[in-house]
RNA sequence: GUGGGCGUAGCCGAGAGGUCUAAGGCACCUGGUUGUGGCCCAGGAGAUCGAGGGUUCGAAUCCCUCCGUCCACCCCA
């Protein structure tokens, strides 16, 4: 345990980052985006709790994931609970589906989430320890045409945002009927070159034999190049499915690209799956992905229940709304600043503030004890359109000066006519 | 978990063993007479030089460890 002493100074945990002010427009517009584009879609609203059961996780990912072994936040609490952050979204809401009763719903169910998602990763460009995912999921279909659905979902969210230039790549990585074959074929065929390939292969060919196929190293890449693909192996009911797919993504217009080689890194998807990836090179190349994942359901305790779903991260976003400049929509800014010119009008000013507030409009009053130069100058800073200036005088005459900081024009205005000069 | 770059006030950034009780700029606060912003001028506040240890008569400047950060791998949103 770390002694009391603390640092010097605290700052903000590794791999985690204050989203401050200056950031505002961007997010309220995606997390309004996001909410817009799930619920024209039919999409209801759900949050869960950030933590759960570490073993939700730790069952529903696969154990032998990256994110079971060692991404997973984990802590036991003082009632010896083992809990653990929220390392995906998913897992959360199949939870929540089967704990109420949601099979008895219209199916499918279809549910939508904006929350944090927590992994201990090691912090780079685009990546956190905590980030933010909007998170759609489709609970209770099977077919093609809803996978097609939440890809359009989330195409349609980028198309709202103003992102450009997203690739989307899609696969199918089949399901428990024809995948063990496939992973048998591919074993046997790199088992034959087990000597040739880097190290990080070798774990690949343990662990995650599709990860093979996407190598970076060149010796493997030319190895790569030979081995046999999934597409080629899809059972009968797999294959239909995903030519069902593409053909609905077809008639609604939304390219892609198929990738024998895209693989997620949870074990519970099966058939569809999918990743949006933006066009600047760099390590974090998705900023949205998701697929089918027929068997969690079932997993966790439930009847065998299909489901498909994604999950973007807005920090990505953002990021690339940034790379591609694209402007959002501002925030408003400060409409009128109420500036008292002397002790004794500090009072009419807050009273006037509060009736401006009430009427909707975006006020905020001068400091006790500053004089009105620092208050002017204050409200310039704030880039307040109106000052509203109140001294003895306006007190006197039951007036308000109205100043416009645009151009410095000024007028004396009715105490009871301001709200409609500043366009309240 | 592995490898590399970086770490001086809120931000940018001089400074490379003694002249540093650390320059400058932006931002912030106050004032430039009597109730008025944005320009200008003057002043002010703000830094245990990431932390700890070491070398030295002397360290922001050299060495070690740790922490943080950035980039890449792994993996992912």
């Amino acid at each position: 345990m770390p002694d009391d002493s603390g640092p010097a100074r605290f700052q903000a945990p590794r791999g985690t980052k204050d989203v401050l002010p200056e950031d505002e427009a961007y997010w309220s517009f995606v997390r309004r985006m996001g909410e817009h584009t799930a619920q024209l879609f039919g999409y209801r609203f759900i949050e869960t709790p950030m933590f759960e059961d570490a073993r939700l996780f730790l069952r529903g990912a696969g154990e032998g994931t990256d994110i079971a072994e060692k991404e997973i936040y984990i802590f036991e609490d003082r009632g010896n609970d083992k809990l653990a952050l929220r390392p995906e979204g998913t897992a959360n809401v199949c939870r929540a589906y089967l704990e109420h009763g949601m099979q008895t719903l219209p199916q499918p169910v279809r549910l939508f989430y904006v929350s944090p998602v927590f992994r201990y990763d090691r912090p780079q460009a685009g990546r956190f320890r905590q980030h933010t995912q909007l998170g759609v999921e489709a609970i209770g279909d099977g077919s093609a045409l809803i996978d097609a659905e939440v890809i359009d979902l989330l195409s349609s969210f980028y198309d709202a945002l103003g992102l450009s230039g997203l690739s989307l790549q899609l696969n199918s990585i089949g399901d428990p009927n024809c995948r063990p074959a496939y992973i048998e074929a591919l074993r046997s065929y790199y088992s034959n070159h087990l000597s040739e390939i880097c190290d990080d292969c070798k774990m690949r060919y343990e662990k995650n034999p599709m990860r093979l196929l996407d190598c970076k190293e060149e010796r493997c890449q030319a190895i790569a190049a030979d081995a046999p693909l999934i597409n080629d192996h899809l059972c009968a009911a797999c294959g239909e499915h995903f030519a069902s797919l593409q053909s609905h993504l077809s008639a609604l217009d939304i390219g892609f690209e198929v990738s024998p080689r895209l693989v997620r890194g949870l074990d519970y998807y099966n058939r569809t799956v999918f990743e949006f990836q933006p066009p600047e090179e760099g390590s974090q190349s998705t900023v949205g992905g998701g697929g089918r994942y027929d068997g969690l359901i079932e997993l966790l305790g439930g009847k065998p229940t299909p489901g498909t779903g994604f999950g973007t991260g807005f920090e990505r976003i953002i990021l690339n709304l940034k790379r591609q400049n694209v402007d959002v929509p501002e925030v408003g800014g400060v409409q009128v600043y109420v500036a008292h010119a002397s002790e004794a009008s500090q009072e009419a000013a807050i009273k006037l503030a509060r009736e401006l507030r009430q009427a909707d409009v975006k006020t905020v009053v001068g400091g006790s004890g500053r004089s009105l130069k620092a208050q002017l100058r204050h409200a310039g800073g704030l880039e307040a359109t109106y000052a509203a200036i109140i001294g003895d005088r306006e007190l006197a005459n039951d007036e308000v000066t109205l100043r416009s900081m645009a151009d410095g024009e000024q007028r004396q205005v009715p105490r009871s006519d301001v709200l409609q000069n500043v366009g309240g």
